[in-house]
DNA sequence: TTTATATTTTAGTATATGATTATATGTGCA
DNA sequence: TGCACATATAATCATATACTAAAATATAAA
């Protein structure tokens, strides 16, 4: 693993570890939407948002479409859905091992 | 989804959104080694070693174990794999559009 | 061209995190 | 007990990143 390899992956990483990040996957899961629509469905600031659209782009994790006076965005990555399923299969897995533990 | 296990997912991410952490964890893919051990294989300082260690440790990544001196770390969530799998994946399918682009 | 709308960008501030150095903890052995 | 070794922690500094408010850009319609 060459560094420069390894700083392209912890990228990659970096731009799903943050909440709102998340928050507007999951918003684009079922299809591409506008920078508004994911504004009303995220609940956070309209400039806020676009930033963090910004960031999902300059990942590589999304696709971007202008319509108009509006702007779409996709999930242009595939494996994004593979990698939050993984990680929350796992969590759940945690999370049920820990209430098994507690109730021994 | 909750803001608590969007939370739980961000952290988990951002536990392998560094270059140092994924150095440590694929120094650990073929199996436990001790912080000394690590800390050759990576090039860094121990207390930088130590450090990560523990983030990971703290993220649920990892698997400890102390023989005397020593202390054993090994990878305790087998979907870091995968994980780490799919975003090479998905890099290198992204290089090689991008080298066949040029190319043109 | 003016006006309105959707999105982006910029500047500033607060917070989080990584690296380094020095120190502390813990364990085995003379 | 005292020393040596492996690891962990603390304190500090520097850098990166998230959030906010304000201004800028771009496009459509009047």
């Amino acid at each position: 693993m060459t560094d420069a390899a390894l700083g392209l992956v912890a990228r990659r990483f970096a731009a799903l570890a943050e909440p709102m990040r998340l928050r507007l996957l999951h918003a684009l899961f079922d299809g591409e939407k506008s920078v508004g629509q994911l504004v009303e469905l995220s609940g956070g600031t309209q400039a806020n948002v676009s930033r963090h659209l910004q960031t999902l782009m300059d990942a590589g994790v999304l696709t971007r479409r202008k319509v108009g006076l509006q702007v779409f965005y996709g999930i242009g990555d595939k494996s994004i859905f593979t990698l939050c399923e993984l990680v929350c299969g796992s969590l759940e897995q945690k999370h049920s091992q820990h209430a098994k533990s507690l109730a021994r």
